[in-house]
DNA sequence: TGCTATTCCCGTACATAGTACGAGAATAGC
DNA sequence: GCTATTCTCGTACTATGTACGGGAATAGCA
């Protein structure tokens, strides 16, 4: 754990051993069911002997694949965040394209809801977020930025969807745990929020929470935001 | 660990106890402690035994203080991450005072390095952060949005700030790391850049790659993006 | 001045995590 | 078959969070 990372020896080693005894899994096989436990049960499920009792062997097993966890999420990173179905050449609007680009790292990170959070800790970059990356840098071509902004845009806008999806799905969560008992998390905050608006030290909160509850279409929202966003980010 | 934290006993019981034994440290003295250690080890370096020993107590003295670890962690970000020296009021500048609230975030987190990646782990908002986000809710007043419209943006432009800052500091690293050493980190991961650019499949990053490196201004870069963003972001 | 209830202190011990080690099983090439 | 090589995984060690319980300190009261 917390160890070192060799991005030439992870990305860059073809598999080559044709002698000895032939492996059961692959890499892809073990970071894939990584992937479904942490989407199933969220990142601090993934444990070596979770991973193993799902793969049906045994825990060391794991490590003729992996060298330790730290590496396993990395790939694990790599695998479900590369995942974008993209178009194979943008198709000329910048907007248009960065807007598409943002809509389906959205739908993935809602899919993998461990993903916001992990991606902060991803210390190199995998294939399949360099072909992500390329793709971007591609759609960006038009605006004559140098390499180094267009990269700069393209990690604003990742955070931005991250941070949008963290929040969705914090609201969502809140209303889940609130629909299965009423004393429950989401009702605890709020009585909270609402205790604290009551010391008179945050006034504007109190306003805040007094207002109507809106009716928090969380799609319309994205694309609103999304939409100020590009426009702000475009010279 | 992992447990469930509730937000009531976590910031609304006022420490009543006039009875028993009297207690050799506090609950933010033992934060201060573990934030201390965070600063200059990491996240992962914060475990009980460790700020104990910081303290010069037993480690299951600190769970009289604090339920769990994870709980620490959410006291940690509060005392952090609300720390921002803010004026007493807006100055009615809306673009001005925004500005002003990204740039004291950007120094708080560059001060807690292990910031940007724990925020997304935040399960309740302490009082500290409250107090902030009272504070952008008021520098938000004059556009007139209703509350969660401002609440959105306060949450987008945190989003903004601590991305950008992992971003600073993982470049920074990098360079730290080659300096040290000549086949470390920094170096090993330009290398497999560079050889995944090689392979052909990356035109446009091997393009990027190919330019003269940019001056690498991050104070500069930083400003540029933040007044886009808020250009976007206003109506 | 004790007595008692309450609170803090912390050594011990256990559960769970990552993973080093090494013996055994399987397989390709000779 | 023989051998070198690779995968498999039981055992065991270390590090971590924390339950438990006995003892120490203290405030209020008799």
């Amino acid at each position: 754990m917390s160890s070192e990372i060799d991005p030439e020896r992870l990305w860059l080693t073809a598999d080559q051993p044709r002698l000895g005894r032939r492996p059961r899994h692959s890499r892809d096989e073990i970071t894939a069911e990584a992937v479904a436990l942490a989407d199933a049960e969220g990142l601090p499920a993934v444990t070596m002997r979770a991973v193993a009792a799902r793969l049906g062997v045994g825990t060391m097993s794991l490590y003729s694949y992996v060298p330790d966890k730290d590496t396993l999420v990395e790939l694990m990173i790599d695998l479900a965040g590369g995942d974008l179905p993209l178009p194979a050449a943008p198709s000329g609007d910048l907007a248009a394209d960065l807007r598409g680009l943002a809509e389906v790292q959205r739908a993935l990170m809602r899919r993998h809801p461990w993903l916001p959070a992990a991606l902060p800790l991803r210390r190199t970059i995998g294939p399949r977020a360099l072909t992500a990356l390329e793709y971007a840098l591609a759609v960006l071509e038009p605006t004559g930025l140098p390499g180094a902004a267009r990269l700069e845009i393209f990690s604003l806008l990742t955070g931005f969807v991250a941070s949008h999806v963290s929040y969705e799905l914090a609201q969502q969560q809140a209303v889940e745990r609130s629909t299965r008992s009423a004393a429950e998390f989401g009702a605890a905050q709020f009585r909270y929020l609402a205790a604290m608006a009551g010391t008179g030290r945050y006034p504007r909160l109190a306003g805040a929470l007094a207002e109507p509850p809106a009716p928090a279409d969380p799609e319309a929202t994205f694309d609103r935001l999304l939409g100020r966003l590009i426009e702000g980010l475009l010279p």
